[in-house]
DNA sequence: TAGTAATGAATGAACGTTCATTCGCTGGAG
DNA sequence: CTCCAGCGAATGAACGTTCATTCATTACTA
């Protein structure tokens, strides 16, 4: 048991040095012995727990997506109505985007890239997946504009991506109060007129 | 005079190639190889034109940056009010994108990226410099929320990123109809609420 | 001591870049 | 009009380096 604990130990160092090295420089920006080396293992070693580059951005790319979900799912408001649970969703997505920084932008860099797997791509498509009912359920509260979900997804997701961003080129800083201040003006945005006069 | 002419056509045929590929692979997955050949000159010709890889992802990062801009800008309404200038920036930044779209999505891959140099970085700050002022006038007349400018420049361009590569992977199709719907998503948005009820 | 985990030098392919050579046009001589 | 010397543009083989990956060897554990 505390061999295969050792073992695991060293496979986590070498996804820990990989995520850092993949969000910073990409994927062909970064070589194997770089992962190596800042794993603090050999070469070769790497090769005894991954088949090789691709596996490796690959399971992190999985791992990394589902951990989000996860995340962000074990908080959500499932009864709750729909402000509420845009509410949710979107500080949570901050505390991980804050709590894992190098996880967020390795997502979004290797977003839909063509080294990723059908298994990866299917992970991406069932993270849209789950989400759309809860936009279609407000949407037929008619507290959601009524426009295809995959555009309200796009809209969000791409406002707090481009919000992440700019804070780490330091454009902006994520304190509690933008972040909640980002979240009135995203719902506001794909809330129906309606629902945003009740709220009042 | 012709012969000028042919020499210019060989730079312009290594820029578009270069353009393609590295939109579609990013900078460390393309190879300078691979760039002659899609361009139909041999690998050696492109020192002739360009210093190195770098110089030449810098001449392309700038190159895009200021068309875009000026794209942009030539149609700009200066003296209207912020509800049309925003409709007019939103208008125009999407027709460049399906115009360009190879050049969109290039710009977006190497935003900010370690390779690009100070006058490239330059660029960037200069283009954000341009719109701030508008944002400032907008928010002193009440029409636009009283956040950071660059708040409102990070959601509204990460929404329309958002929705430019949601296009891409085949979720969303976007038509002038959709444009506008995202247009008045994100308007009511960053918009305050006098200002929205206004407009009804 | 047996057996597995870890190593890092070795490998061949591919990288960005260079440079000796070739190509193709131009303008003056015959 | 024909020829060819001169010259910059273009070439692609060759360079040294670095890449991902392998594997014979070593180190460690049980």
């Amino acid at each position: 048991m505390a061999k295969k604990k050792f073992v695991e130990d060293k496979r986590q160092a070498i996804l820990d040095a990989a995520l850092s090295l993949f969000a910073d420089q990409g994927f062909h920006g970064t070589s194997v012995p770089q992962i190596a080396q800042k794993a603090g293992v050999a070469a070769g070693t790497i090769y005894r727990y991954f088949d090789g580059k691709e596996a490796m951005v690959n399971v992190l790319y999985r791992h990394w997506r589902e951990t989000a979900q996860g995340f962000v799912l074990s908080e959500f408001p499932v009864t709750a109505g729909p402000r509420a649970q845009f509410g949710a969703y979107w500080q949570r997505l901050f505390e991980f985007a804050l709590t894992y920084p190098k996880a967020i932008a390795f997502l979004d860099f290797h977003h839909h890239q063509p080294y990723l797997d059908a298994k990866s791509f299917e992970t991406e498509r069932a993270g849209r997946a789950t989400l759309r009912p809860f936009i279609e359920h407000a949407q037929q509260r008619g507290e959601l504009k009524a426009v295809q979900p995959e555009v309200i997804m796009a809209i969000t997701i791409g406002a707090l991506i481009g919000l992440v961003k700019s804070a780490r080129e330091g454009n902006v800083k994520l304190t509690p109060a933008l972040i909640k201040e980002a979240e009135e003006i995203c719902w506001s945005g794909i809330s129906t007129p309606a629902a945003a006069a009740r709220k009042k």
